[in-house]
DNA sequence: CAAAAACCATAAGCTTGGCCTATGGAGTTG
DNA sequence: CAACTCCATAGGCCAAGCTTATGGTTTTTG
């Protein structure tokens, strides 16, 4: 039994006539017709009694009406689904990002993205850059933004931009007065920075190394954002990346790390999976509120 | 979508290969690979991707997959069913009937019916013919058996043999020497009989009448069967129809009415309602199975 | 009571779906 | 590097599904 055969069923079997079955299925009414007669034939036994130019179910009719009604309703639903599919009105978009990009690239990605498909789900995880692999590779999520590009070979990294670095300073302190620091502003001070083995700490050392000073961080974290706490209470300044929407924090001064090493921005996927059009749109956006925010940052810089 | 390309798709996600799919739907790979492309490309989105030669299902193929695999089984059914309809191998059938023909005929019928489609459904109900008129009218059952033709008009009723009346004697009763009996044999003597204003009663009064004789009933029963209990008490001569199986009861003697009305004994159907393949096929056992016990009836007299 | 309307079926013709066999290109493996 | 496996394309066939045109029945209506 076809798909449209159990449509022009449950149509006549509705509309009780076949010309009513057809104007609900907009086709003729041989068309119509000739599908019921066949589906007859086909079947080995008649689903209507002709009597007096009408139609009468047959109890075998009446047998199968009620599976011909729900399947024909399941297709309908399926067909619906598929539409929304194809015009992205439905889905889940997942990102998992570490928290500068999902605080600072993120919001306005997805701002943008409900603006187009108000009807996908979206859901942001910030994460560390190991705890995003692992999601990527577990399909919890199909898009990640890190500030690193070297990921192991299952992961694609396709680089979308470049932030430096930004020194957070005490509300008070007295670099406030540069608009610019540099490696060598920091000698000697107390300073909060990512932890050793990590990316941005080696970029760090190493620059520091090739500028011929010697940074000693005191304090070190693990993501950029916990700096925040600690140079509010006079810890010390935070070198960290500039990607971050540091204004938004009060009780601290940013100024720009002139010469210093840069940080990629990455967006993640996994090689084994595939990306669905939802989630394509979304890598689009992502991409579009990346440079939206770097060029931002040019021309507060 | 139409089934097939539901088909082909679950196939192809359980198979992982097309090549496979193929296999398992028994037909060329090219084929089914025509159709999956071609259900992309109706749907506006692929369900795999093609990395090195290899089928990876997308997002979208594993988000309508569970709805696609409960539809492909809920066709897979109503095929089966459909196909079990035309072969007569499902289905119930309900007749109604009078209690003679229930007890004579519809035991034999059935038999047979059973012995040729063993996985249908049957249901006897032994019912007085207001009551069978009702049912099926009700479509509560689909065939009537019932000894009497003058039906309304939305009643079908199809002659299928007749039968006379017998004489239901108490063990010891003196008419037992002779082995037919007319009714002038029971003038004056108690007669437990039909009530007034049924069929059977009007015909017998009809007769004695033709044939100059006066009966008088001194028990009126409502169905034949209830004669039993009344004439083993020895409270009277049972004058009743020939069908039901008298002999099966102890301490009666059955003998033959002679020149007496008789019955007619009629297949009912609503003519509102059609019948299923398998109630024409139990009305034809009711046909043979009333034919050959009228015949042996024919044979035993 | 006859004309109009409603209903279903058939005929002829077209487009597309679904299937075949044959073949080729791309990737994996012994 | 050759054999194997996998998927896609080409060309051809038949049946499904749709159209318009038309005719036969039965019911409704003026």
């Amino acid at each position: 039994m076809r798909a449209r055969q159990l449509e022009v069923f449950v149509a006549v079997m509705r509309a009780g006539t076949v010309t009513a079955a057809a104007r609900m299925l907009n086709i003729s009414q041989p068309a119509l017709s000739q599908i019921l007669l066949h589906t007859e034939d086909e079947l080995g036994f008649t689903l209507f009694e002709r009597v007096k130019g009408r139609l009468r179910p047959t109890p075998e009719a009446l047998e199968i009406f009620a599976d011909a009604e729900r399947l024909s309703a399941g297709l309908d639903g399926l067909r619906r689904k598929t539409t929304d599919l194809r015009l992205g009105r439905t889905g889940l978009v997942r990102v998992a990002a570490s928290p500068p990009p999902a605080m600072a690239i993120l919001p306005r990605a997805f701002t943008a993205f409900r603006a187009q498909h108000p009807d996908i789900l979206l859901r942001s995880h910030s994460a560390p850059i190991a705890a995003i692999v692992d999601m990527l590779r577990a399909g919890d999520a199909s898009l990640g933004v890190a500030m690193d590009d070297r990921l192991p070979p299952d992961i694609e990294a396709e680089v979308i931009g470049s932030v430096g670095f930004a020194c957070l300073l005490p509300a008070e302190h007295a670099l406030r007065r540069k608009t610019e620091l540099t490696l060598a502003d920091l000698v000697g001070l107390e300073l909060i920075s990512y932890r050793g083995n990590t990316r941005p700490a080696d970029e760090l050392a190493h620059a520091a190394r090739a500028q011929g000073v010697t940074l000693s961080p005191s304090l070190e974290i693990d993501v950029s954002i916990s700096a925040v706490g600690f140079v509010q209470a006079g810890m010390g300044i935070g070198l960290v990346d500039a990607l971050l929407p540091w204004h938004q924090f009060a009780g601290l001064a940013v100024r720009r790390l002139a010469n210093g090493p840069e940080f990629p921005i990455a967006l993640l996927t996994s090689r084994t999976r595939a990306l669905s059009l939802a989630d394509e749109m979304m890598r689009d956006q992502i991409r579009a509120a990346c440079a939206a925010v770097l060029s931002e940052y040019r021309v507060r810089a």
